[in-house]
DNA sequence: AAATATATTAACCATATGGTTAAACCAACC
DNA sequence: GGTTGGTTTAACCATATGGTTAATATATTT
């Protein structure tokens, strides 16, 4: 085999990079083919259409980062814990998947609705009724007086935010503030920052 | 006059609209025409170029924050009330501007430079040495044992990301967690927990 | 009112782009 | 060695799209 299965992966990673850095509209078949080194006609050999491959991309990519937060966000039973564990595991995965970021951000942005179905179509699937569950899961540590944020949604708002945002402000944080960000030191400090902050500020 | 001006005017409102909704590549010049009510060759009589255009429409959106911030972020003496004060201005701001968030957004990912360039205009001109004052600031209140974040840069990144990312993510979130985010009645929710937040996470 | 400058339009153009096709290649099996 | 089924390619195609042009309408100035 060697060569000849590899085309759909190399497919699959040139269209991570290509899609991420050029958003949806702005890429270009052509150079996802130069970039995985085959003719054009194999994407649409394998995947049929623009559309498609985005979205298979897409969906290989959200596959990624499901399993690595479920444990955690599911399993955790101590808001202490919580707030310690998580903002590790999205901060070092988000700065090891900056393509995957970039990719998601735009869907946030421009194809809502696209974005919306896959990740109901993943979670649905995997993670069945998760996110219900640790809303729950924050409302019982707010009754039982171990947090100070009552509502659940701004508490997980709190947390994603922190962990998320740099990332994709990369550019501007650096332009504003004349700083590089990415290199390992900065990754280490925002998890020590985020983490004092979200323990400081939300834990009773 | 009334019919002539507002043409340019026109054109950069629909100008806003569109590329905030679909990104520079994925934007037709005929629908910004057609929303703008005129003929498509106006475009490229008042703004020669897509590029030119969308560089016009960005700088239009840019300098209307940084008036309603430089006075807080400049003046504002106690760590108590800058924390206080910035994310109400935040929030509001950008959940009355989402058109003005999402086109940021979109150069955040994918037209960095450009973005790049914007800010360093329009701050050069109009904010000078604002953001590198705002972090001597920050390094005084933590000196004189202020505030718990030692990094000023995380001190302001831990700010914005709280204020800003909803509204970004906010699709995903909606999906995610089954919940309307806009209303009246989250945004002064968001505000409430971000302050609390920030407060007892930051202030010693 | 004539002349001049500005604003506006319909019809075009060149090129880029997603997508197709028909033929060739190649491995495995008989 | 030939047949079969998947894989790969070069050449095409239809259309969408940013941009132009030349003529026309509308103000503005003299």
């Amino acid at each position: 085999m060697g060569k000849k299965k590899d085309a759909k992966e190399r497919i699959l990673n040139a269209g991570l990079k290509e899609f991420s850095s050029w958003g949806f509209s702005g890429t270009r078949m052509d150079k996802i083919a130069s970039r995985a080194e085959i003719n054009k006609a194999m994407l649409f050999y394998y995947f049929s259409s623009k559309e498609n491959l985005y979205q298979e991309v897409l969906r290989h990519a959200v596959r990624k980062i499901l399993p690595k937060i479920r444990n955690i966000i599911l399993l955790e039973r101590n808001p202490k814990g919580f707030l310690e564990k998580l903002p590790e595991i999205y901060i070092n995965f988000f700065s090891e998947n900056q393509d995957f970021i970039k990719m998601i951000a735009f869907d946030l942005i421009q194809r809502t609705d696209m974005i919306k179905t896959t990740f109901k179509e993943t979670i649905g699937t995997e993670f069945h009724q998760g996110p219900q569950m640790v809303l729950k899961k924050i409302k019982k540590w707010y009754d039982k007086g171990a947090i100070s944020e009552s509502d659940p949604l701004h508490f997980m708002i709190n947390i994603i935010s922190l962990c998320l945002f740099a990332f994709i402000a990369r550019p501007i944080i650096e332009t504003i503030f004349n700083q590089k960000i990415g290199d390992q030191q900065f990754i280490q400090k925002r998890i020590k920052s985020v983490i004092n902050l979200l323990k400081q500020g939300m834990l009773k």
